[in-house]
DNA sequence: AATCCGGGGGA
DNA sequence: TCCCCAGGATT
């Protein structure tokens, strides 16, 4: 067999790659699911939600007619909310579209929601062996190392030009064990920090290597923004029940919390809930703050307790939460409070 | 092209 | 702290 890039990768990955439950499987529909949990998310985050997930839902058709709630609740915790909602939708599409069969082309699985260039690529390659890129964080590093190339990767430009660069490698080759090798190389060898280039594969062929650039590459430049915001966090209740509400279109989207507004008093939170609910609060205790960080902003939380002297419909017991999919902050914020009424 | 969308773990 | 992670949709 010819020495080459494509050859040293495959035979590496066959013999020393990772053992995931997604990879005992070329079944499209779990390899879908897995491939849409693993979108900007580590493989050990993963393996407890998918395991779960396949368990519940082992069939399309199964998924198809669970409610959203459902699949919320089984997404709690992961991040990128979305992703559950697409895959409902999605789910529902293939079982009327395409008689409950995961469609098997390249152009056909990318109209799909939720699913782009690299997801596409994923499952062609891995469930049915079509030649397609999966370009993913590991792959823009790697390449731009193996051919020593000075763009920022961040850029969509560089980016189409690393996939027409591993689409020309695929040719003729195991798109699957190229693709899997290519993400197993990044996550064990070549990886971000101190990459181990004594012990790969293609280490012969890499250009960053030759030019001992190989801790520099790949330049990766992105915008950071982070905005911090107070929140006035109620935990508004009546008699044992608490108030709480489903966020609307945005951040954690569709998933149920307290009630908060940007505010810098509770007392002018009173104010807005009255004008908002026509139903009058009294404010009770004060049970400090919790933070919570999120890629593009932070939330500093300050935690009172109100109560309301009549009623409102969306009330719910402790036990009614625990079945009701909530937001990882806000978990945080009921856990904290709880604490401190011990 | 820029911004939004979560949460966790490593250094 | 900062960065990254088997990215995609929207504007």
């Amino acid at each position: 067999m010819q020495n080459n890039i494509q050859n040293n990768l495959i035979s590496w990955y066959n013999h020393n790659h990772r053992q995931f439950p997604w990879r005992e499987t070329t079944n499209p529909y779990y390899i879908w699911i897995s491939e849409i949990m693993l979108q900007q998310t580590t493989t050990e985050a993963v393996i407890p939600y998918y395991k779960r997930f396949i368990q519940t839902f082992d069939t399309i058709d199964k998924l198809a007619s669970a409610s959203l709630e459902e699949v919320y609740k089984l997404w709690e915790g992961l991040g990128y909310y979305r992703r559950a909602k697409h895959i409902h939708e999605t789910a529902q599409l293939i079982c009327e579209k395409y008689d409950g069969q995961f469609p098997d082309t390249y152009e056909d699985i990318l109209k799909l929601k939720g699913i782009g260039p690299y997801t596409a690529g994923a499952i062609c390659s891995i469930a049915y062996g079509l030649s397609a890129p999966a370009i993913d964080g590991n792959v823009l590093r790697i390449i731009s190392r193996l051919y020593a190339l000075t763009e920022n990767i961040a850029l969509p430009k560089a980016q189409k030009n690393i996939f027409h660069i591993v689409n020309d490698l695929l040719i003729g080759y195991d798109a699957s064990a190229f693709n899997q090798g290519l993400m197993d190389l990044g996550a064990t060898i070549c990886r971000p920090l101190n990459p181990q280039c004594e012990i790969c594969p293609i280490a012969p062929f890499c250009k960053a290597r030759q030019s001992g650039q190989q801790k520099v590459l790949p330049i990766s430049i992105k915008n950071i923004k982070h905005k911090e915001i107070n929140y006035i966090t109620g935990i508004i209740t009546y008699q044992d029940q608490y108030v709480m509400i489903q966020n609307p279109a945005g951040l954690l989207e569709n998933l149920y919390g307290f009630i908060q507004y940007e505010l810098e008093s509770p007392y002018r939170f009173i104010e807005e809930f009255e004008k908002q609910y026509y139903i009058s609060l009294s404010l009770v205790s004060y049970h400090g703050q919790v933070k919570h960080v999120f890629t593009h902003r932070t939330w500093h939380m300050h935690i009172y307790h109100f109560t309301i002297s009549k009623p409102l419909s969306s009330l719910y017991s402790l036990n009614d939460i625990s079945q009701l999919p909530v937001s990882t902050a806000h978990l945080k914020v009921l856990k904290h409070y709880l604490k401190t009424i011990e």
